[in-house]
RNA sequence: GCGAUUGUGGUGUAGCCUGGUAUCACAGUGGCUUCCCAAGCCACUAACCCGGGUCCAAAUCCCGGCAAUCGCACCA
């Protein structure tokens, strides 16, 4: 399924390898032009999903100067130091080799280490020579000078929290969203666009009042499958997990629900979904708590979305580093807002929705994407290359496109064609016009999950409600 | 990053062992057919990952690089 998604991806323009001309460069991907119409209807679910709570938006630089990371813990904690064997080639965390060697120092910096490998003699966990030569890993970007491309949007907005607490007017909780890229770089990406160099993320950053961590109330949805890390998998609502005290805060169940929702939302089935907890050795250094929503591709799962408990820790960080204040008040009480992330990576809810919507019919591919995310929402026909059709037709693309830009226009090919190529893409709707239509002005409207037609007037078809009613079902 | 395997038009492939004109299908373009679920016919477009070596001659053999797949490691 993986293997057909990625073939598909490249032949109809969803997504490809970058730089293929000059041999291609690991861990990047491009999106076409179709990849490029989803990902944009993703990110939007994404947006207005958290619109309806009340969410303001950022958009702040890539590019971002060392102490911002520096107060992060990012440039301690996402740069290790490593070492090599020259003899025998194999790599180690250099902590590893200590431990290893049963040295207790932990060294500050490059230099320290470089110094406890020359005072002392470290095997090779391998080959058991000496190893000696010590080298900074850094999964971040470094720029030249003192700047590094972000591994993550979120930091954006920690540094901008006075300016957007002002704008929200003191008022909390708030939650801010950033459709962005992040860069990382990975030691080996793998599978196109599950792990990726330069990947694009929307996170979101609750703050709370960390005495109050309340949103809105929980609801029922469908069940899903949750795995704390006790051990457990149970199949049970997320309303359900947090009554049963699986969930450390109902801010936190609230969050892990609407992730579910806007999945599903998107395209991705509770039932091909869970919510993993990661074990405390998993965390990342600022969580607290995390959990992660696993998408299902090929009996395999994966991170799709991670939601962590980040405390007051960026806050806290970024106010001793820069001399910020980053507190508020409610009545007496002074204090440093909670944070809580879910923070979606769209390359790979990407994928998971095209890997988990691709079915075949007759030995046609049928992507059965939701409609409101289909790259284009309708394909106009004549049934034949006639003029009168043709005339008709163009008329029909032309006006539709008043009500809708996402809608595509073809010609080429017998008709039976052009409906595959549409269901390949994922386009709800297929308009056709026939001979009927010069006589009684009405077209078909072909389905792309049922293939069933129907006759409709074209005036109908121009009508605004038309479009609402066969995409978003208003 | 290590190891194994692989790299041929847009896609999927044959050819590689045994060096000599690169196969087939799909897709695409133009035309014929005049058409409701990938019909047919004709014509066309279009590829040996990159670099080096061996050889009269390299897609084919050898070396290096890059990339992909899988396993290990990594994934904060």
């Amino acid at each position: 399924m993986y293997d057909d998604i990625v073939e598909l991806a490249k032949r109809r323009g969803f997504f490809w390898p970058s730089f293929s001309i000059y041999g291609g460069f690991a861990g990047f991907y491009d999106y076409g032009p179709l990849g490029v119409l989803l990902k944009d209807n993703i990110i939007r679910t994404w947006k207005e999903s958290y619109m309806e709570d009340g969410a303001i938006f950022l958009d702040s630089p890539n590019i971002t100067p060392e102490p911002v990371f520096r107060a992060s813990g990012h440039l301690a904690r996402f740069s290790d130091l490593a070492a090599e064997c020259e003899k025998c080639k194999s790599k180690f965390k250099f902590e590893s080799v200590l431990a290893f060697n049963k040295q207790d120092i932990i060294p500050a910096n490059l230099e320290e280490a470089k110094k406890i490998a020359s005072d002392t003699y470290l095997k090779c966990p391998v080959c058991g020579s000496r190893i000696t030569n010590i080298y900074d890993f850094n999964l971040m970007y470094k720029v030249s000078g003192d700047y590094y491309l972000r591994p993550e949007t979120a930091q954006g907005i920690f540094v901008n929290f006075k300016l957007l607490f002002n704008y929200n007017r003191g008022k909390l909780p708030m939650i801010v969203g950033q459709a962005g890229k992040g860069f990382r770089n990975e030691i080996s990406p793998r599978q196109s666009l599950i792990r990726l160099r330069e990947f694009n993320q929307c996170e979101i950053e609750v703050f709370l009042d960390p005495e109050n961590l309340e949103f809105k109330s929980l609801y029922d949805y469908k069940k899903i499958k949750i795995k704390p890390n006790t051990g457990e998998e149970l199949d049970i609502t997320v309303k359900e997990a947090f009554e049963r005290g699986l969930i450390s805060s109902q801010a936190f169940a609230y969050f892990v629900l609407k992730t579910q929702n806007i999945l599903e939302n998107i395209g991705i089935e509770s039932s091909k979904l869970r919510f993993r907890q990661h074990d405390p050795d998993e965390r990342a250094h600022y969580a607290s708590d995390s959990w992660d929503a696993e998408g299902l591709i090929d009996n395999e799962w994966f991170e799709i979305v991670g939601i962590a408990n980040r405390t007051d820790f960026d806050l806290n960080n970024h106010q001793s580093s820069s001399g910020e204040t980053m507190t508020t008040k409610i009545e007496e009480r002074e204090f440093i807002p909670y944070v809580i992330e879910p923070s979606y990576g769209i390359d790979r809810i990407l994928l998971t929705l095209m890997a988990q919507s691709l079915e075949t019919r007759d030995g046609k591919n049928v992507l059965k994407i939701p409609y409101p995310v289909a790259p284009y929402h309708f394909a106009v026909f004549p049934l034949m290359k006639k003029e009168n059709l043709k005339e008709k037709a163009e008329y029909i693309y032309e006006n539709m496109k008043k009500q809708d830009k996402y809608i595509v226009y073809d010609e080429a090919g017998t008709i039976g064609k052009r409906y595959a190529r549409q269901d390949e893409i994922g386009t709800p709707y297929c308009i056709t016009v026939d001979y009927q239509t010069l006589e009684d002005n009405t077209v078909t409207v072909r389905s792309r999950d049922t293939a069933e037609q129907k006759r409709i007037k074209i005036e109908e078809l121009l009508d605004l409600d038309f479009i609402n009613s066969y995409i978003y079902k208003k």
